[in-house]
Parts: C-alpha cells; sequence; structure tokens
DNA sequence: GGGATTTGTGGGTGATTGTGGTTAATTATA
DNA sequence: TATAATTAACCACAATCACCCACAAATCCC
C-alpha cells in the first residue's frame, strides 16, 4: 500500500520524477509500467501500477451504463487512461491534456493512496488541506456517519 | 499502550530522539517501523507503530471515495503519513511538511497516547494546557453526555 | 559521592535523489 | 519526402538524506 507526501517538480516538458522510495515496488509490481488518468471527483491525477489498474478497469466494467455517476466514471477513466512507464531517473511524461485537467504547474504534489498515487497542483492541494483543516477543526459541521464514528 | 510525558529538541535537521524507554517496544512491535502523520483534529502530529498503523489504514480504506468527507479524510491522513525509522539514535527525520503543519519550533513535546505518540511544539502545548486549565475550571462549559458520566 | 553507562544533541561526510538541460530518435505534419 | 514537433535516452549538477562519530548531560550503580 502506498502512502506518503512529496512536493516535486514538473519540468517545461511536463515531466515528473516519482519519489525513489517507490520505484523498485513499481518495478517489482508491474515492471514499471503505470496507468495515468483522470481523477473523476476531483481536479487531479490518478497513478496506478498496471496490475493495480486492470483490477479497476474490470470493476469499471460492471458499472451500469444506465447510472449517470458510474458511466461518467468509467468514460472518464477509461478514457484519460495513459500508459507510461518510468525513465531512466524515475520520471512519468505527464501529457498536456491531463496536466490542463489538473491545473498542474510548476510544481506537484503526490500523494500515497493505497493502490494508487494522486497528483495535484501544489497550490491547489494546500487551499484543499487548508480548507479542509479548517472544517474539521470549526468542530461544528456535520460529520458523515462513517467519520463520527471513527477513532484513530 | 503508549503513556508518559517528555520535553525534546528538535534539531536543525528536522530530527527527534524518541525517549529511550519507548525504543525497546517500538522495535519488536514493528522493527522501529513507525508512521508519522498529521493529527487533523489539532495543530500537532501522530506517530503510529506500522503495525498500529495497518490498523488505522485498513479503517480509512473502508470509506467511500463518492463521500466527499470520508474521501478527503482519506486524502489527509494517508497522504500524509510518512514512513519513518529510529536512526542509530534513536531519532526519526519530521518531513518540513508537517513540521510545518505542527509549527514545530525548536523544542517539541511528545506524549504517549495508547496506540500512538503526539507530538507538539512545546510553546503551543503549554498554551492549550493553560487554556484547557483554565477552561474547566471555570466550571461553566458544557460537558458532552459522554463526558458527564466518566469517572476518572 | 564518584565513576560508569546511558541518553539526548550536534555536526560532518559520502551516497542518493531530484532537477535541468542536451542530444538522438520517433512521430506527426505539410 | 522534407520539416517540424514531440518523445525518449543520456548526462551533469546541486540539494538532501542516511550514516557515522563525538560530546555533554543525565542517570544509574556501587
Amino acid at each position: 500500500m502506498f502512502r506518503g507526501f512529496s512536493i516535486l517538480s514538473v519540468d517545461s516538458k511536463g515531466r515528473l520524477a516519482v519519489p525513489s522510495r517507490y520505484r523498485q515496488r513499481l518495478i517489482s509490481l508491474s515492471e514499471g509500467n503505470l496507468v495515468l488518468t483522470l481523477n473523476p471527483l476531483d481536479r487531479s491525477l490518478w497513478l496506478y501500477p498496471l496490475s493495480e489498474w486492470e483490477l479497476i478497469e474490470s470493476k469499471l466494467a460492471g458499472l451500469s451504463d444506465f447510472d449517470k455517476q458510474g458511466r461518467r466514471a468509467k468514460q472518464m477513466m477509461r478514457g484519460y487512461a495513459t500508459d507510461c512507464q518510468l525513465d531512466g531517473q524515475g520520471r512519468i511524461l505527464i501529457p498536456q491534456e491531463l496536466r490542463a485537467h489538473a491545473g498542474l504547474g510548476r510544481q506537484a504534489v503526490i500523494l500515497g493512496q493505497g493502490n494508487k498515487f494522486e497528483i495535484w497542483d501544489e497550490q491547489a492541494w494546500s487551499k484543499l488541506r487548508d480548507e479542509w483543516l479548517y472544517e474539521v477543526g470549526k468542530d461544528s459541521g456535520e460529520p458523515s456517519d462513517a467519520l463520527k464514528s471513527l477513532s484513530l
């Protein structure tokens, strides 16, 4: 399971270095074959090892086309799914289209999220984090049932 | 279960020595593998033995991505969860980002909190403690039902 | 109380990692 | 087919980190 946080730069060619602590695992999981796609729920990207992506793909195939949310998620994720490979320096190239969707500027944040990574524009991410911390801290907002019962 | 209190210094590189009385236990629990993440409820950090963190992670994995609050909790807790290892001197390195979240200066406080440790900036902690003692002393705040029936 | 040991703190150094750039290959376009 | 644009492979530098050693303060033990 992937976890953890890094700030990385996206260079002028749209390349992003995957933090080295993950590389070995990515190589042994799928020989460094990765799938990058958009996150249909946020303005960010998801990066899967190929083997994990294949599981996702079969889950998506199971979603009914008559459920609108499901259909859209399917379209987005599959439609934008891009194969990529770690280069010699452990970087991936993020296609223009996907960079635009996530609003990726010079600095990006990469978050380990279990079976995948999530990639955000650095500023967008800090904004989101601050807002969330504020919400949670207010201590008046209504936590969802799932959260209320969560003991950490 | 961890308990107790220590004041420790954070050196210029952001390292913090785990009090030696805990080290043996941390090593036997998870070979000195620890996970440091942010405490979303306060400006402080949580330090888990890896084995304890894995329990938390599986709780988080159960939250739905289609529920916004659940998704955010997952992103934040997992995203900031940083693997660390005790170094030869029994220290951990606290990443810049996490230090910033907790406002960690030169002196830190580490509190045993059951399945984890809580790490505070020393000044922030004393302030909080004093405020809390003052609040409770006033005896006017409304304790929740759960607290009212608590005998300590 | 005094010596020995453990513990916390600080710093130096070499290896690793992230980043930027250059050149060659491939693909697309005119 | 030639040219432009894009992508891949390669190299080099700079910042960071892990590892090591050294010292001082606290603690333990006789």
